[in-house]
DNA sequence: TCTAAAAGTTTACTCGCGTAAAAATTTAAA
DNA sequence: TTTAAATTTTTACGCGAGTAAACTTTTAGA
């Protein structure tokens, strides 16, 4: 029929015979209704297209059913595919997820909390923009909202981190590549975007030591998040320069390694482990153009998942609990070789 | 000082010396109140961190001040991008956008619809997913809210429709390939997602009989939004299968177009316009990433920056006159043609 | 069948703000 | 200064649901 129409919940209420406050209930919980009450509201629902207002219903809240899922880049695959993720999680949760970007703006960043702030949102899963992020304002949101840091950590922001285990994966790869060819240079951005690249440096230049060879580092000039197209020019100037140590060169990002490859290619090098080609070239994070590059890309994997997964868990427990955080946890998972043509 | 803890619109009132009433006024519109009394306002705000209720302002309303963006695919970078540029003029508008991606899911969809329908936005921008769409969801959605079409059309869906014109970009580049080399096949999806797909095989075909050229349509199997994928899959076959009927392939779309590429390379096809090359292909979107495929792609451009722009333009004319379109009008936007190195 | 526990009903108040109407005040033009 | 127009203040009600308290009915266990 669903010619009935049916302006709130009083009036609903009176449509299906339950009292309102019996109907409030059911929408916050249908379970927590006797089953016939909640068979005679679910038959009213079908013959009507009621559904409660949803400001009405926040109004008195403290608590709702949004989880904020803030990222710093969405045009950057890599967030596009992760925040798909945690989106579908947080829905099969029960939740509502609000999905914010900040492109890369510091100042957008702390707009988007604000936003976020206006909602109150049960919880919040925030990858920040890292060095560029203003602290104080991450901080004293984190204070007023359970928050979950992922991707970029700011230590001691939020109840908990869950990334990538960007020591590790810099390490397995460099033992690969080590193993199956030439000690690898370091290919990264003077100024990154992201802090996982410190990260990632550190761990190249320790486990360099390590193996005992000796670390080198090139770095390519260029600010935000333009990152192919900083590969694809400071990598030609690299190339041209001869500023490469090595016939290996592992990259940062694959972000910065499909702009490499892109500039190697123009300059007519062959990429990749045959006899004709004179460089090997590796990324991390398993961008998901990886697959496609020319030749396709060596690279470590996230754990997409696994990431995602345990991040939508942890802020799900903190909201259930209603506690926060004693003690700040690191929750780090192992990257994965993905081996490719391009090394 | 920001030590004043201020609960309500009533409390801020009182603590700036204006009555609740027009402070509420200030809120909808800061210029229709005195300057006098506007500067007490603003400076009562700036000694204490007050901020209206949003969902008590949006209970009352008729009309909020959301504008829903909605995309089929927010995880290819084309949306992403298109979408990244909405927001932008959004927010520059006034308005809060509400950003939401179906994932290239039709119930998913719907769904979106529901999720908006309950912030009662004060318009909506859509991009739907096309065949897959539920049409008499999306009608009956647009019934309720001003809505305008973008990238993908459904005829007589929604104010007013704005996106790429395919015939010109596809003829623009056709007279490109065919001027400079071979006339091309037409690689595309047998199924694809996208609504866009079937008007350019239609030119293709189209515009290759008026040059005197007989049209020659490769198709690829395979569904879904893993693009590249079945263009890499499917390219191999085609050039294993000698299913190429001339030496120039021009591809439905860059995603496509991308996983072609990697195909030929990974079947040691050079691509591109030097002498030791067999083979010129080109794409179709300007997709970020195509100017960093190896050869660089040859493609034509959307305007992406006028359509955004036009596609907010008209949907905050709706807004601020109160009216509906009488006629739907088809604003189209011309392609540009970008050379690059493959073709 | 009796009884206590569980669930539903009534009634009434709250939340924070939009908004209308009438009265009071301020402002600007004459 | 007078006067009309423009603003602000007062007062009061409404929005749609959350929620508490007291009471009534249903249900399940003995």
């Amino acid at each position: 029929m669903r010619t009935t129409s049916i302006r709130n919940m009083e009036e609903f209420a009176s449509f299906s015979g339950i009292s309102r406050p019996t109907v409030s209930k059911y929408f916050n919980d249908p379970s927590s209704v006797r089953r016939s009450t909640r068979e005679k509201i679910e038959r009213a629902l079908e013959r009507c297209d009621y559904q409660p207002n949803i400001f009405a219903i926040n109004q008195n809240r403290k608590l709702t059913k949004n989880i904020g899922i803030m990222v710093p880049y969405l045009a950057d695959p890599f967030f596009a595919e992760i925040a798909r993720r945690i989106e579908t999680l947080v829905i099969s949760s029960g939740y509502t997820p609000i999905l914010l970007s900040s492109h890369g703006d510091a100042d957008l960043e702390v707009d988007n909390l604000n936003s976020l702030r206006a909602i109150k949102p049960a919880g919040v899963l925030l990858a920040p923009l890292g060095r560029a992020s203003n602290r104080g304002a991450i901080e004293s949101f984190c204070a007023d909202f359970p928050t979950v840091n992922f991707d970029a950590n700011i230590e001691g922001v939020g109840e908990a981190f869950v990334g990538h285990n960007n020591a590790q994966a810099t390490a397995v790869m460099l033992q690969y590549l080590v193993r199956s060819g030439e000690p690898p240079v370091f290919f990264e951005m003077r100024t990154p975007p992201n802090p996982n690249a410190n990260k990632r440096r550190i761990a190249y230049i320790e486990t360099m030591e390590q193996l005992g060879h000796s670390p080198h580092v090139v770095q390519a000039d260029g600010e935000g998040w333009e990152i192919e197209e900083i590969g694809f020019r400071e990598g030609k100037r690299a190339i041209a320069n001869r500023e490469l140590a090595s016939g290996t060169v592992f990259c940062s990002n694959d972000r910065l390694a499909i702009g490499f490859l892109a500039a190697a290619y123009e300059m007519g090098i062959r990429v990749g482990l045959g006899d004709d080609c004179s460089l090997r070239v590796a990324g991390h994070d398993n961008h998901p153009f990886s697959r496609f590059t020319c030749p396709t890309l060596t690279t470590i994997s996230h754990n997409y998942s696994a990431i995602a997964a345990r991040s939508v868990e942890t802020i799900m427990a903190f909201i259930d609990s209603g506690t926060r955080a004693s003690n700040r946890e690191s929750m780090l998972f192992d990257g994965e070789l993905i081996m490719r043509a391009s090394a």
